[in-house]
DNA sequence: TGACTATGACTGACTAGTCAGTCATAAATA
DNA sequence: TATTTATGACTGACTAGTCAGTCATAGTCA
């Protein structure tokens, strides 16, 4: 809701900055740098502490002990538990977008484009926290409407779009025969998904080799691969 | 919702037929049946309520009244909160199971075996409290590793085997031209989940034919389809 | 059959504990 | 020193689980 101005001063970059390397223990110079900092504790606690427990069975308190502060420092950045969560949420998710739209153009077989895509998903998001994230999203979302809305927005569609635009182009290129594939992209990542919750539910039981599964899927849409 | 058993007239019934018929929709004449019957009552509650605000969030003053019981009887049935999200699983997932093992004798083309279990699969899961008792499941999962553990050794495990049998006779039978699809059933399925997962949380937002999307999927897998 | 007793299912007020959010005070900074 | 930032003890609302008491029903007996 209430999305808290920023604090004006981040902005400043203070000239002779000591280089605060993104979240770096180090000593922290000034005021603003200080705040940011203490901001970014304050989100990865959150974030460790809302994928291990759910929202509603976290602790304000479990957070700031985790975080290095107190607990009314929270409030200092958030407007209480609901907007930490969903401000979480977006500041999480918003730099993973920003990287997967800067793809690289399309040249070269569609394949290959699609592989790219799917060896950055195992990287940043399966086995990762991110996944846990989207695992969490699913888990929350029903009970927060404006989480699942951007969730949509932001991720969803963007990527439907984009992984229809690939298919096109595929089928165009001859590359897919499934013509109908355009119409659901779902389908195209689905496996990926299934792999994000696999590894949160299943793992211990069955350890699941998703690298390999994402191949024999592009298999199935692509044909069988050419070389080795 | 609140389900009033006119407490009254049941008492009247009376005829002195002791042989309650397990937990017969009847009349309700005796101890047993109303006791049967409360029990069931309190399952089906609070499936709603767990559903609708998961695990943590939920009041058992709430699924008491939804119940129309007290909240002292839920303690009649279950030993605590937890023991009661963990038997509600096992009580609603069980005829579930059994009911997927009853499936046809593989005669006739694979695909229509496959067909015939997406078919039922949208009419019995998707769409209904048993695809949000998947998805719940997926969220409370990792805060309940009895319950991951139950649903891997019924659910999981068993589709699998059961789909890498369908999948291996496709092969044999030339139907299925990906031979790895069988080391990875999971792909069959993932487009299953995230029709199941889409209701859930986007469906408001883009509607999801899932019936057709799991027709292109096994076009994917098993070709073109013949007839129109 | 009718009356009387025994049983245990059921109730809901109550206890003990939890936790989100507040605010008077202290520390850090300019 | 004045101002901004941080602290953590505190409060009040909320809830899982309890248990002494109630009462409909089953059982027993005349």
């Amino acid at each position: 809701m209430t999305r808290k101005p920023a604090k004006a001063a981040i902005a400043q970059a203070t000239s002779r900055a000591p280089e605060a390397d993104e979240k770096a223990a180090a000593p922290a110079s000034n005021r603003a740098t200080r705040t940011a900092e203490r901001r970014a504790a304050i989100v990865d606690a959150a974030m460790e502490e809302f994928i291990a427990r759910g929202f509603a069975a976290t602790r304000l308190d479990d957070i700031a002990k985790r975080a290095g502060v107190a607990k009314g420092t929270i409030y200092l950045h958030f407007k209480d538990k609901e907007s930490m969560f969903e401000e979480l949420v977006r500041t999480v998710i918003v730099p993973v977008v920003a990287r997967l739209n800067a793809l690289p153009p399309p040249t070269g077989p569609v394949r290959d484009l699609v592989e790219a895509f799917a060896n950055n998903f195992l990287k940043e998001v399966i086995n990762t926290r991110r996944g846990d994230l989207v695992r969490l999203i699913v888990a929350e979302g029903p009970r927060f409407p404006s989480v699942a809305d951007f969730y949509y927005r932001e991720v969803v569609s963007r990527g439907m779009t984009g992984m229809r635009a690939l298919i096109e182009l595929g089928i165009a290129r001859g590359e897919i025969h499934e013509k109908n594939l355009a119409r659901f992209p779902q389908i195209l990542i689905a496996p990926a998904m299934i792999a994000v919750i696999w590894q949160s539910l299943f793992a211990q039981h069955a350890p699941l080799d998703a690298q390999e599964m994402l191949r024999v899927h592009l298999d199935l849409i692509f044909g069988e691969r050419r070389t080795t």
